[in-house]
DNA sequence: ACTTACATTATAAGCATTATAATCTAATAA
DNA sequence: TTATTAGATTATAATGCTTATAATGTAAGT
């Protein structure tokens, strides 16, 4: 099912006019079959074997391109590098505190606090976002154990 | 009330034996009475007539003390500037797309979640954080009627 | 083959934040 | 009072992620 959503993502780029590069096939596919949710940098040093030569802003200039047609989603979190998720579905993430990990958590979409928060602050709510912290499994146990 | 809470963050500050200079009751008074959630920077140009020799540095590291006794909380948004909230109660943020503004709302915290996310995940959630995003009245106006 | 637009590369620049070293200040002890 | 010491501020350099720039490369259509 990788492989359908990567012929899918393929064809909305080529809908779009945008060229399927070497390099841009890459990055696209290294996100769809990833299943952490990699940083620009990793995405680079991921693909350096294949691509000695390519550049780091090539992949920012890609990622930028697949986020602009929405086929990836960028995670913002402070002054630590944006994280790129291929899961565009509504989900929220769960971030251990202590090595960083981050878990996809689906939960039904909180509707009624976007039409809530309209109502009292005159907005207009196009979305939201959220992310629960917390220690992981792994990272739990090694502090008992330690 | 504004003032209540001055003279508790000094009391603070006072029992954890940080020295209330004049450049860091400056900051910590401005954030109590700032009505926004205002960045370093802003913090940083805002006092400088008072303390025309003043360096980014001691906001930085001011707001960080401030940050590490809980007296302040610490707002990022990805590639932009910290923003900083001296409101420590549970509450989540709305945010305009266009203008950036930024508004507090209130809304009975989600445990639920919190404890679901446990469930599924293994993890030892200690807090989680939500924005919503949005236009604001001002902006929708503005696009309304250009 | 020619033109044109799009991509990639290499590198420089931008910006927020942190680290470093020197100077200053204030509290305490002699 | 003076000396000592720890903490604070200042000025500046350094860091790290990301974006901008300019030059080169590549592919598609006329």
């Amino acid at each position: 099912m990788a492989e359908d959503k990567l012929q899918r993502a393929i064809e909305t780029l080529k809908k779009s006019g945008v060229r399927i590069t070497p390099q841009r096939h890459a990055v696209l596919e290294y996100l769809l079959t990833s299943k952490s949710h990699p940083t620009a940098d990793e995405i680079y040093k991921a693909l350096e074997p294949k691509f000695p030569s390519m550049s780091v802003a090539t992949v920012y200039n890609n990622l930028r391109i697949l986020k602009e047609l929405g086929l990836i989603r960028e995670l913002t979190y402070g002054d630590d590098s944006s994280r790129f998720d291929s899961n565009i579905t509504d989900h929220y993430h769960i971030i251990c505190e202590d090595c960083g990990k981050i878990v996809d958590f689906h939960y039904p979409t909180l509707d009624e606090i976007e039409s809530l928060a309209e109502k009292v602050s005159g907005f207009n709510i196009s979305h939201h976002r959220m992310e629960l912290y917390g220690k992981c499994e792994d990272c739990s146990e090694v502090a008992v154990t330690s």
